[in-house]
DNA sequence: GATGAATGAGCCTTCATTCAT
DNA sequence: GATGAATGAAGGCTCATTCAT
């Protein structure tokens, strides 16, 4: 009965419709004002509607997240289809994070914020949930990383510890930018934030 | 004069007690318990009181987050002072904040918590107040890997650009401790955090 | 005709059914928590079919009174068949009533809630059809009380004024139970009942 | 020294304006409506400013009660002070608690909703607090069978399980009252009410 | 007739900030 | 200079009720 496939249509793109206004917000406002009713002024909706599509304020943003974690793994899987070396693919990765973090913002934001906040503020489940899509995206670079050593391109290291650091230090250097007007005027940000992965790659060869 | 110079002393004081309070809520509480009225009844004063000492609770926190720099801060330039090699000192630095981070929680927390947060949070002039602080220590790491491409143990790189890459990394770093019981489950996080030290060093020799 | 009788006899059997409903969301959750969408969730329907058949919450939780004091009536009719002294009767009744105190609590705490809420809570109609049903029981007792005047067991008192007299007191013997825990600690409740019923008794004889 | 006395002494009566406030929400529009923010309202207060005289809602109600019980148990001391003979007095008490329930009866309200809330309305603490009170009364009329016990007066009862008896049977017939005009249309109330005391006490009697 | 998504008023509570004393 | 009572906007959330399908 298509009747039944509309509404669950219907009722995925209302969802959906609802995670965009929250993102609008919180592009536009930051996080600290990123209250419920808010998202529902935006999206047009009562606020009791944005509760019974999401349970609470929280699964709001870990929804967000994961959005944004898919929509940045998808985009590092298109590089590991189309560049060559793993040299190439770090490099690439690293410019597609820089990339993610300008012109989606409102998800890296979220993603950060996820990274920063204080541990009490998501329960476990929450937060393994969270924390898997993060693991997709370790996976592929460590998948790369793995290329490189059996290609004798890159030192024997464990590939998924090496993952981590990478991203450590992308999310590390991202953060830096938000001292560009003080600490790092004058500096180029972004070559800054390539010699932070060539250092890497270049500690990685044997 | 000597009234004056009291005045200014006990008015200096007083500061520095309440910071001390804001101190000790932060760390027994956590920032979104952190309330003025707490921190006024810990401070054994009264809420007006806190407010004719420090403008709003932003200033609060700044003052607190250029006192957990400075701290920090000193404790570099004591490894600056005993250790010997360029080499020994980047490890060492990174041990210390992670010694800190672990140690002085209320002050790396904060200090996270502001460079993770939208920029939204501080107006202009504040925010160059904080990172001026961030600038000593980063002098200091720039001091560092500078003998180090004096002595010839490093290649011929940017000393404040690689100070800055090597802050940015160990902060990235700290930030995925916060996965220690999903992502990084099992993996034994200080190896991983010397790891990645090791490798911004071998990256950064000739 | 027949369909006009079947569309009725559903009818009533749908609003029994949201009734029974009402009933286990009560038994189960208490008043508070005793939500329209809940019993519709139970009742297996959609809250707006609820609607169809009762117009406001408020209906039900008259309905559900009535089919109390209905089921409490009978249960009374019983004893009125079976006892055979009137103070006898009058003994059982008040035993059935603590008995359905404790077995039937649904509708014994709804009952108790609305004899003790403010009367803002019913329109004047709905308060009517209510009271209507208590007074079934009052007349079995007030039946019974006539039947020992005309014995001679009882003095010779106003009977309808003696039941309702019966009614209040074990009404308010049964709220006094909520203490249980602290003023009655110790104290043994079904003797006190009883006591209460017996006194009232002694108090009726000539 | 005056200012700190003067301060608790304003305090004292704000936190007894607040409850008068209270009363009033509670006598003009009912239990139901009786929200914070209408008793602000009424208190020409802030909403803020009910939460810094009492932790929640609940409290408040809980004062409200002890207030009342505090009030009435006043009076009924005075009864014991003035009246003769223990029937007397205890004819008296009930006539008291039918004035108190018709010229304080913001205060009868609440106590007949305490009594008929569901259990789990108020934690145990709370409750016990609140019923300390009542035992207060319970005591004094307890003290009175006793007397007439003593005086032969009265059989040789429980004294204090009869003063539960009394009060469990007044407060049952106060509750009649709210079908005064269904079921006891054309009943003359008071009459009846005294009637119930009447027969109480002839039960009392040896 | 049945449905359930949508609504939004309303609830309780918190807390940064002000200002009269 | 110190105080802390008062404020009230704002937040997250619930739920009786309506109405288009």
């Amino acid at each position: 009965m298509g009747l039944k496939e509309r509404r669950q249509r219907e009722k995925d793109q209302r969802r959906k419709h609802i995670l965009a206004a929250a993102r609008s917000v919180l592009y536009e406002s930051g996080l600290q004002a990123a209250s419920i009713s808010r998202i529902a002024g935006l999206a047009e909706l009562g606020v009791g509607t944005i509760y019974s599509y999401y349970r609470n304020k929280e699964e709001i943003f870990v929804a967000l997240q994961q959005e944004g974690l898919e929509l940045l793994c998808e985009k590092l899987k298109e590089i590991d289809d189309t560049a060559v070396t793993p040299v190439e693919k770090l490099k690439q990765y690293a410019a597609a994070y820089l990339d993610f973090s300008r012109n989606n913002r409102e998800y890296y934001d979220i993603i950060n914020y996820f990274l920063a906040s204080p541990e009490v503020m998501f329960a476990q489940p929450l937060k393994e949930r969270i924390d898997r899509r993060g693991n997709n995206i370790l996976q592929l670079v460590a998948g790369t990383i793995k290329e490189g050593i059996e290609g004798g391109v890159f030192g024997n290291v464990d590939a998924d510890r090496y993952a981590t650091i990478l991203w450590g230090t992308l999310q590390g250097m991202l953060q830096l930018r938000k001292m560009e007007n003080t600490i790092l005027k004058g500096e180029d940000f972004q070559g800054l934030y390539e010699e932070s992965v060539e250092n890497f790659i270049k500690g990685l060869c044997p």
